[in-house]
DNA sequence: GGATGTGAATGTCTTCACAGCT
DNA sequence: AGCTGTGAAGACATTCACATCC
């Protein structure tokens, strides 16, 4: 299979999400346009992205809408139902047990992991709280498909270690560090701070600019 | 100003980070293989993203990890704090008000905001918790900085939309949706979901792949 | 007529490779 | 000798523009 960006990736997750929308709305059909517009991209970009994987329009007329969304529910491997655990359940994981999204797409969580003895046993937004020392066999038996990581930065890196030593093949980071897998292991890592940083930077170099009188 | 790229001052953030830790091992330089191993990127990568901004190592020596690390807090306008504002104080929005990253960096979350009168005039994490109702108010007498945007996705484009009105700069959207700022904002994003759609489609896509002999 | 699908052109980011300073 | 700084090359992503089909 021909490589396919991480961003095009992203904006199909964009697409499907507004293609319900368009559904929801009655709509049987949308043009590239009308996709593009309210993704927030260009039409043309629209195109590339779904030309990816097959043709799915009717020229002159636009895509289909259901069935357009039914195609990237297949691409994005929504079709079933994937299962979900979260290792660190402090504030962040607590708050990603209880994220109504995750549900309504399909990702279901089922386990946490803690290593505070006081939390093990417990439930959190309904889902049972396990001890950390048991993960490798609690992702074994209860099948785990997708991990996610809510542990402090100086943790995160072994937790990943331990989960892909009993063969986990997907890995969602949220601690502030950048992780290292091996091949054929997917991960994506969620730095809230580096973002803000980002917005840090932007705020900063609009006030050097006035300073300077914007050049 | 030439223009950056985001991915550049993303690495920024990286870079200081790690060069934080050499600090701490007590290292007075290191090389651009040295922090280019520790962010996960290439030694060309991490002297190209500091060449944009100056000239900060000495050929032969490798960076001075002090005055480097200085230097990006520049950079990235963290020499002194900023006022942050976390609109919705759901569950994610809860959890990021009291995210230690955040304040360690000089992000001080002074205010949340929210529409459930119940939380009106309550603290979460010591934080107080104002009406939404006196959104643009409070934005603008505290000297918000940088606005959170935690609540559904429904209404985070209303909330962007009267935070812009009343001068906001920067925006940090937690809502599953793509949002419009005008010119001169700066927003970024962070969509969860589509980041787990993102581990979704790898798994299906080494799920087909081994289904016809991964090609 | 209207909108797709796509090669070609353009733009952006990353990697290479090496001259030049310490 | 070691390692930076940087033009040039290469890889990748986006946009253009148009032939093609409904």
């Amino acid at each position: 299979m021909k490589k396919v960006s991480d961003s095009t990736v992203l904006r199909l997750s964009l697409y499907r999400r507004h293609l319900r929308e368009f559904q929801d709305q009655g709509r049987l059909t949308v043009s590239s346009g009308d996709l593009a517009a309210r993704a927030g991209t260009t039409a043309a970009q629209v195109r590339k992205d779904l030309s990816v994987f097959g043709t799915f329009g009717k020229r002159g007329l636009g895509y289909p809408v259901a069935e357009l969304a039914g195609a990237l529910r297949d691409i994005l491997g929504l079709r079933r139902p994937w299962r979900v655990a979260v290792v660190g359940t402090g504030r962040i994981g607590g708050a990603l047990m209880g994220y109504r999204e995750f549900r309504s797409e399909g990702f279901h969580i089922v386990l946490g992991f803690d290593a505070d003895p006081d939390k093990v046993g417990s439930t959190i937004q309904g889902i049972p709280v396990r001890s950390d020392d048991d993960m490798e066999r609690e992702l074994v038996e209860r099948e785990i498909d997708i991990v996610i990581v809510a542990v402090p930065a100086g943790a995160a890196q072994r937790v990943v270690d331990r989960a892909v030593g009993v063969g986990a093949r997907a890995i969602l980071n949220f601690a502030p560090v950048a992780l290292e897998v091996p091949e054929g292991v997917a991960l994506r890592t969620v730095n809230m701070a580096v973002e803000l940083e980002g917005l840090s930077y932007a705020l900063a170099e609009a006030r050097r600019d006035a300073h300077r009188g914007g050049e």
